[in-house]
DNA sequence: ACGGTTCTCTACCAAATGGTAGACAATCTC
DNA sequence: GAGATTGTCTACCATTTGGTAGAGAACCGT
């Protein structure tokens, strides 16, 4: 039986293995259709050992969540820092930042997804990390609005609106499989390109 | 041991109980977190009983979604024959028509979702299905464009990106609840007013 | 050298799950 | 009224699932 090659011990990366898989089968198949077999199987050791890093599934299902929404964060805060300041170029530097992870690892906006999947109450630790986020681009929009760079509008359900419609994009091959879409890099620059016009043109004045 | 009250047999609606309980709760908690046993539960018979009418838990969920892509079907045929020649107009009809059922029971839209979840090839009856309403849908968007009455782009993305936007709008009420939305009927209607007139910008000319 | 810590494993277990076998009662057909 | 049909049920079953108990190997500090 193929020993785990040697040294077992010490600095293990097991940890982060374990996030990333789980990551990508809770991210793509929803958390109940995964099992810690599986997961386990997918990094390549026994399921003992995931429940020696995590001590059950729901504190593993915590700690890809927080995961994804510290990744997250960290990837749109960047763009948006480097981004210029009209606020619909900026809006296309956030897509452009957040487009190709996400549709190449529709995991991460599929975590997000999932959410409204959980018990009741179980995301409350989740939406308290996002809701920075949230209330900074609520209060963004609200300015823009009234210096007329933007389209009049509830900045709240905007805020849902744009996130619907890129969450909805970057997570539903099937649908895009529907009309038609390719998934390669022609199809994957058209779509972007589409999707950026789109909420362009949602969102000017 | 309380009987089913009485008259187990003839004529029972027991077939279209189990289809209806069970396409909410495919719908807003996906295919593989809900039991047969809590679907039978739900309808008030024992599994056995839905076993009877439905061989197994795949063709149970073949039917789901046959109903569900029927009915959906309808109400958007429907609402585009009685709905004016322009197209945003019309467009408006059809989110009108859609999106009560759409938000007060999200599972119709969240089923469609689902089908991403499902083994590759077990949705194509699916898609056969629904393929006559998206390519109509196409056509009609192109001859549109090219009579300049709506924004030029790629038909099949238009139609793709429509859809993510309602579908996620209808079937996240996470997101609207991060976002603070309230589920009343005052914050139905407003989020109804800026779903379309988001759409509009997005669609204009 | 050696006791403690870290990490991974094998061996189980109780509960839940999809599904089978078949009894039994109400109804229909003749 | 007799027999077939229809619909619901109880009793099981094999598999999968999340989780526990504890052994044992590699490494650490002393």
């Amino acid at each position: 039986m193929a020993r785990r090659s040697l040294a077992p011990n010490r600095r293990s990366d097991t940890r982060e293995r374990i996030l990333e898989s789980a990551t990508i089968l809770f991210g793509t198949r929803g958390f109940d259709s995964v099992s810690l077999d599986q997961i386990a199987a997918e990094v390549g050791i026994a399921k003992q050992s995931l429940l020696y890093w995590f001590a059950s599934k729901d504190d593993l299902i915590q700690a890809v969540l927080v995961n994804m929404a510290a990744e997250l964060t960290v990837v749109v805060e960047a763009a948006i820092r480097s981004a210029p300041d009209m606020p619909l170029d900026r809006l296309e530097a956030v897509i452009h930042a957040v487009f190709r992870p996400a549709v190449r690892r529709p995991a991460l906006l599929g975590l997000l997804r999932e959410l409204s999947r959980l018990p009741t109450g179980a995301a409350e630790h989740l939406t308290e990390i996002l809701n920075p986020l949230v209330t900074r681009a609520g209060m963004w929009l609200r300015t823009e609005m009234q210096t007329g760079r933007l389209r009049q509008g509830d900045p709240s359900l905007i805020i849902a609106l744009v996130y619907a419609t890129v969450a909805g994009i970057a997570t539903e091959p099937e649908a895009l499989r529907v009309v038609g879409w390719s998934q390669d890099v022609i199809g994957l620059r058209k779509l972007r390109n589409e999707l950026t016009s789109f909420l362009r043109a949602a969102l000017a004045p």
